[in-house]
DNA sequence: TAGTGGTCTAGACCACTCG
DNA sequence: GAGTGGTCTAGACCACTAC
């Protein structure tokens, strides 16, 4: 297990839970910060870590003068399940699968050198995978990664079932990602691999992630087939990390 | 204009502003908490608030013991971008329009009961919306109010540009909003207003927005021209406000 | 080992909500 | 006006990174 040790996450995995088993009552109001930090023993500041924390989830909200209130949230997911197609799986209980249908080291296309802030003549490594759900295919998956964590991945086993977690294994930690969602029209390779008829609309999730240094770690355009899944974001005036973007037409659609 | 007086807020923006124009050079590394400290006449306190806040963002990294490092990111929309669709459209450069296409008082659907947390036989405001970008309709809105804002959106014009900003000068204050993006068919009533055959695949967002005291004030579902929009989620180790789900049909559908 | 961010404390004052 | 969260300070110690 890891970290998790700072008295003021423990103290809000407590108040979300409670926050979510209905302890605060019907309106659900929260106890004061001042009575949170008398009652756990702790000082006012650390309280108002882990509101921070539970706020920018979205289980509570915040306002000058009046007492916390539950919000209604869907049920968060680690960092570790968002990025990882089989830990998220497990996580809802579906039986993951897949395949690497095909992977190679070639010299990286604009997109990728930008997104991965390549120099010029950098190669990457590229790897296609289809992802299953209770053996049907639901997404396929177009990842490049740089050249040191490539060589990595090009190790793993063509049968293993979680790229992230072998990675994980080999000390390549992720920090931050960011995720563009939009839609695509399936191309005849994803109709081919899905098992749909071409131009079938797919729920597109391009994502780029990066280590605790701010060193890009892989780039990936996932199509999942429409149906199986969505996503829900949460956001606040106290803090954004959602945008909305005019679609710029892909020149390679 | 409003608030930002905070000190830690404007030392954030002052940083996200040194950051974007590349003043911390190439690695893009942050003085340390001490000399910003020093050099903006705070106390550490106040510039870890201001690193907090860009550290949801996504504008920094932060780990122990090292410097934080600028991380690519794409520019942040305020809050209000993202809950008015007028105000979105100015901020990228667009011309926004749109039309009521009909609105009605009526009993509350199941969902809309759930999503407003509204007593079993209460009413709802719900207004059909087309919007429109440069003239041309590029978005279906359906949208339904809870009684005491509902009576609000029915006094406004038909023709008004934003809903929002009528809202907000009645003193009705948006806080927190849940988004859930996924793929829709069109229905012969989308098909008509978008001007596309039935069965194109559209962009889905539903959003439940709350006031600061966290009770529900609309619940939305926008269907988007696929082409038109795209949605960028920021979420990392530290925050993370982003979930994927398992899909479950919709009924209706 | 020096420097840096992470955690925690104790206290102060202010702005706002609510009865 | 009492209670509550928002902002800010000053200082302490620790865990980790980087040299």
């Amino acid at each position: 297990m890891a970290a998790e040790t700072a008295r003021y996450r423990l103290l809000a995995a407590e108040v979300r839970a409670a926050a979510r088993s209905g302890e605060y009552g019907a309106g659900g109001r929260l106890p004061s910060e001042e009575e949170l930090a008398l009652r756990h023993g702790v000082s006012r500041g650390t309280v108002r870590q882990a509101m921070t924390l539970l706020r920018a989830e979205g289980v509570v909200t915040s306002r000058r003068g009046a007492r916390r209130v539950v919000l209604e949230s869907p049920p968060l997911q680690s960092f570790a399940e968002l990025m990882s197609f089989t830990r998220w799986a497990r996580s809802v209980g579906e039986e993951p699968g897949g395949r690497v249908v095909r992977q190679e080291r070639r010299p990286a296309e604009p997109e990728e050198t930008a997104q991965l802030r390549l120099t010029e003549d950098a190669f990457v490594h590229w790897v296609l995978r289809v992802r299953t759900l209770g053996g049907r295919p639901v997404m396929v998956e177009r990842t490049a990664y740089p050249d040191p964590i490539g060589a990595l991945v090009a190790a793993i086993p063509p049968d293993a079932v979680s790229v992230s977690e072998q990675l994980e294994q080999q000390g390549v930690l992720l920090a931050d990602a960011d995720h563009t969602v939009d839609l695509v029209l399936a191309d005849a390779e994803d109709a081919t691999l899905l098992d749909v008829p071409p131009g079938t609309a797919l729920l597109r999730e391009r994502r780029r992630t990066t280590d605790p240094a701010g060193a890009p770690v892989e780039w990936s355009e996932d199509r999942y087939l429409p149906g199986t899944v969505a996503f829900t974001i949460h956001n606040s005036l106290a803090s954004t990390a959602l945008t909305r973007h005019r679609h710029h037409p892909d020149p390679t659609d």
